[in-house]
RNA sequence: GGGCGGUUAGCUCAAUUGGUAGAGCACGGGAUUGACGUUCUCGGGGUUAGAGGUUCAAGUCCUCUACCGCCCACCA
């Protein structure tokens, strides 16, 4: 008798958790487990899943990340490997300090006043507690990755692996610490690598001074109080009777001042006047000038963006506030010269909150990445590396030819804190891993441990090697290097291009085979998803109303690689009817050939089913030469034609002609065919559409023993690797 | 300033090494006591942004142009 449930249409939610549960209970998450027999190539295939924000919640994103890798997983394990998929939980530094933060201000807290011990605990606390939802929910997905293995950035074997690197990096002479020029958010109060910088376009006024003889050009006279260097080129013919390192008083905005003329290739003399005054504390560029001539550097700012008592009447007051005062000031004193009002050019901001950086000296570690990214070049050019789409090796190519040093230490509490010792006397700072730091080894001053952390990216750039258990881990020997590696496109240079970086530095090898990056996933009209705009789609109300297969598959069809992603209602509703179609496909088949001894003879005798068999042969094997090469964009949609329009439109319905019409050779011959045609198309989908496959399997054959759930049967072509 | 993409049906996008330009959605005509709450069938719609070139053959390769987007960049 056919399932009384097939009289009814295909219902997700009574289905999914069941379901999972089966699969989850079964073990074969986890590659250990998987029976021998199968493993056909008996080779493993591994792929590590970037880790998720432990406190965070699934978005559009995640739900592209969770689908593709399933897929991709899927289809390995049932071609044979001994597929491991292994998931993970980023602690997320600074992301998760801000949220934190943001709560903390709802408090009427600030986590400047609380103690930084405190402050960790209570963060990972909260971290700790939210991160029972996400798992929920990349299980809601259907993610069949192996939990056992799951790792989080902050486990003491993973933190031990990062501080071993860092010792590494320390012994190698690529790391060092040192004053230099960092982009700061006074907001914020930390330092940022350049990759968290965000140039925004500003008109702003930009003002000409007299200064002395000179006319300089400034969109930030806040910055000019310490200004005693006056920069021209060499080749300056206007300037020729100025000869470097000349002194000349001038009256400035407090007063009279001695400035001391500066000759630098750095300055450009088609712009503005050719000359200007530099302040090294606050200025990369200005910076550069003053180490190549040995001059002083001033703080002006603090770290709050506030004026410092160089200032005068200024001081303590926010650069908003002084900037128009400063200039109404030097007007006064006749020093204005003109006003350009409408002054384009780049800001740097924080990514985060949009505050304007502000760039200060700092004491902070740095990674030397020359050596590390000619290492990497290497392998990408030497094709160790594929990608998927192809141009992303371009842009990182690039990237790396022109990479800078990596700035890893930020200012707050919520991270892998920095294992150095720090003099209290003269700032210098010694890697200190094993704790033997007693004393500074420049000054015999006494240290204290390091207040910073890494940047998170710093640890998560060895994620594959030490989720994996590097160097001794019988997973590392196993799946090191990994397959794939599947992310989004917009972290190429965040987290894959340094994960190559840190992978061969470390290990020799690079950490995977081939990098596969999605895209961004949009609004249905193309727009970006965010809060303000108010058009974020949340996966889980989808996957809630049309099923979770339905929003799998309706995020891979046609989804190219690399490029954005409209997500809308209408496209996943339309893959919610292909769920119930393929439920009621296969209750015509099971109806019609239940009874019969359809796994005895596994073969057709009309000319039409044999012709039919050999189209459904060639289907399957141009799909599965889509899977191996990775165009599931291409392979889903193939699945769903043949599935709706060749088996259910043409064949199902001449079927039924022959059930009534046909001789009883005819009518067994196409219940044969129909039996092979199901049974293929179900292995065929289930890496795509899982919940529903299972389902109807389970409904079908009633496995009696774990290993015949259809989640590790074979998929269904000779063809293919 | 440098780099990388894109431009194909009303909309969203495919087209794997060059080989008859296709799908989904939308739209229009017809059918339907059905395996289908979510059905089928037929149909209209295209100078593949523009110009030139290579080739027996170009959406695909080359050159130029025009828009659109993204990323990188220390010109005060």
């Amino acid at each position: 008798m056919i399932p009384d449930k097939f009289l009814k249409p295909y219902n997700p939610k009574e289905t999914e958790e069941r379901i999972y549960k089966l699969w989850e209970e079964s073990g074969f998450f986890n590659p250990d487990n998987l029976p021998s027999s199968l493993q056909s190539p008996a080779s493993s295939f591994s792929m590590v899943m970037p880790p998720t924000n432990a406190n965070g919640n699934l978005h559009a994103g995640h739900g592209l990340v969770m689908a593709i890798e399933d897929i991709i997983i899927r289809y390995k394990r049932m071609r044979g490997y001994r597929a491991l998929w292994l998931p993970g939980l980023d602690h997320a530094g600074f992301e998760t300090q801000i949220v934190y933060e943001k709560q903390l201000e709802k408090e009427g807290r600030s986590r400047f006043e609380i103690e930084p011990k405190k402050l960790y605990e209570e963060i990972l606390d909260f971290t700790l507690t939210n991160s029972a939802n996400i798992r929920s929910q990349v299980r809601k997905m259907g993610a069949s990755c192996d939990w056992s293995r799951e790792k989080f950035t902050l486990d003491p074997d993973i933190v031990k692996i990062v501080y071993q690197t860092f010792k590494k990096l320390g012994d190698d002479g690529l790391v060092y610490r040192g004053n230099r020029i960092v982009s700061w958010c006074p907001k914020h109060q930390t330092s940022f690598s350049d990759l968290e910088i965000e140039d925004v376009e500003k008109v702003e006024p930009f003002y000409y001074f007299k200064y002395g003889p000179f006319i300089i050009g400034t969109s930030r006279p806040e910055t000019k109080f310490g200004d005693k260097y006056v920069v021209m080129h060499p080749d300056d013919e206007r300037y020729a009777k100025y000869k470097d390192g000349q002194k000349i008083n001038l009256e400035w905005i407090n007063g009279e001042i001695t400035a001391t003329v500066v000759k630098d290739e750095a300055v450009d003399m088609k712009f503005g006047s050719g000359v200007m005054t530099i302040t090294p504390f606050h200025d990369a560029t200005d910076f550069d000038i003053a180490l190549r001539h040995n001059l002083d550097k001033e703080q002006i700012i603090d770290e709050r963006g506030r004026l410092l008592p160089i200032a005068g009447e200024f001081a303590a007051m926010p650069i908003s506030k002084a900037r128009p005062l400063i200039v109404e000031k030097l007007k006064k004193k006749g020093l204005l010269e003109r006003v350009d009002e409408s002054y384009a050019h780049t800001v740097r901001t924080c990514y985060k909150c949009g505050t304007i950086i502000e760039p200060q000296i700092r004491n902070q570690w740095f990674i030397q990445m020359k050596p590390l990214a000619e290492k990497a070049l290497q392998s990408i050019r030497a094709g160790e590396i594929t990608y998927i789409p192809e141009h992303y090796r371009k842009i990182t190519v690039h990237w790396l030819e022109d990479i800078r040093d990596w700035n890893i230490s930020r200012q707050i509490v919520w991270g892998i804190p920095i294992p150095a010792k720090i003099c209290e006397r003269c700032g210098a700072g010694f890697i200190d891993v094993e704790e033997t730091v007693r004393t500074c080894k420049k000054c015999g001053g006494e240290v204290s441990p390091d207040k910073d952390t890494f940047d998170t990216w710093f640890s998560s750039a060895q994620w594959p090697f030490a989720t994996l258990g590097f160097p001794h881990g019988k997973d590392f020997k196993e799946f090191y290097p990994t397959d794939v590696m599947e992310t989004a496109g917009e972290i190429i240079f965040f987290w894959v291009a340094r994960m190559i970086m840190l992978g061969l530095y470390v290990t020799g090898k690079v950490p995977f085979r081939m990098v596969y990056l999605h895209g961004l996933v949009l609004d249905a009209t193309g727009n970006k998803m965010s809060k303000s705009r108010g058009n974020v789609i949340n996966p889980l109300d989808l996957t809630d109303k049309f099923g979770t297969d339905a929003f799998r598959i309706g995020l891979v069809v046609g989804n190219t690689p690399g490029t954005s992603l409209s997500l809308s209602e209408d496209k996943i509703r339309s893959y919610k009817h292909f769920a119930n179609k393929l439920w009621n496909i296969a209750r015509f088949i099971i109806e019609n050939t239940e009874g019969e001894k359809m796994e005895e003879y596994f073969s057709v005798s009309s000319p039409k089913d044999a012709a039919l068999r050999e189209e459904l042969q060639a289907t399957l094997s141009d799909i599965a030469n889509d899977m191996d090469a990775s165009r599931f964009y291409l392979a889903a949609p193939k699945l769903y034609h043949y599935a709706w329009h060749t088996l259910a439109d043409t064949i199902v319905e001449e079927s039924k002609k022959v059930f009534k019409t046909g001789t009883d050779e005819e009518r067994i011959s196409r219940k044969q065919f129909l039996f092979r045609a199901l049974d293929a198309l179900l292995k065929a989908l289930h890496p795509f559409v899982p919940f529903v496959t299972e389902e109807i399997w389970q409904l079908w054959r009633r496995p009696t023993e774990k290993e015949g759930m259809l989640m590790i049967q074979e998929w269904p072509s000779r063809n293919g690797k």
